[in-house]
DNA sequence: CCGAATCCAATCTGATACTG
DNA sequence: CAGTATCAGATTGGATTCGG
């Protein structure tokens, strides 16, 4: 994916003019959009992103809260999103150091239409399981 | 038979706040977002449903399109697309076979709240890789 | 407490060749 | 034309261990 649309009137994009995406989709070279999706599609993101999005949080915290991350992914997930301004890393200076991790003004814009796609996910999941369900059994109904 | 979705209501509320979230992100077992972004968030899915968005493709005007796809991904991905239920394959008895696919009402639904992601990083991708870049150089000015 | 480094298994992707 | 099969390389994610 790539290209899209002046990005303000996106909500219609099959009555439209989607006509406009498909020449920036085709080149693959600096598309904007692969940029964001491989960063939120991968394991971690969004879910640190919604957790970072109510309340500022620590790195212990947002372990313990998390806590089927390994410290590793959890590492290396806010590096990225600090990297991509969506979050900003804080370190407090004391004794035991701690850092805290917050969105930035970036990130929170992000949060808006990543919410939407949540709240379709949840709107639709039973539809998709049910899909799946048909699926798979119309291909292994044996 | 298929969706038979509403999908009209996908406007969902603007901001009503990543509070609720929390609650079931962080239950990950059956994470209906992990569903769905994990399917979205592959290599290939976003940009053959915004080009399915625009109109009907066989598979062979898809390939074409995209053109730097590997017949492999884009059998597979249109296959997990379809297992979703987001798009419809119709295979057309002609003399060499042909194969039309097609966004369903499920997946017309999702192109919604999808675009305007989409959106959101056309809007914001200069400040993302200005940020990229200044982080790097932060790290590594040698 | 926070995070970097190493090792390793699992998954994903592409190239190529083959079938109906 | 549409799809499958197989193999090799790249990426990802987790466990563990060490350091500031």
């Amino acid at each position: 994916m790539k290209g899209t649309t002046p990005a303000e009137a996106d909500a219609s994009p099959s009555t439209e003019g989607p006509r406009a995406w498909k020449e920036k989709f085709v080149s693959i070279e600096d598309c904007p959009i692969r940029t964001v999706i491989n960063q939120i599609g991968d394991k971690w993101s969004v879910l640190i992103l919604a957790v970072l999005g109510t309340r500022p949080h620590r790195f212990g915290e947002l372990r313990r809260e998390i806590d089927d991350i390994s410290q590793r992914m959890l590492t290396q997930t806010l590096r990225d999103l600090q990297r991509d301004g969506l979050i900003a890393r804080r370190v407090i200076p004391t004794v035991p150091p701690s850092v805290e991790y917050s969105v930035t003004a970036l990130g929170k814009s992000l949060l808006e239409p990543m919410s939407r796609l949540i709240g379709w996910a949840e709107r639709h999941q039973a539809e998709i399981k049910l899909a799946r369900q048909r699926f798979d059994d119309s291909v292994a109904p044996e």
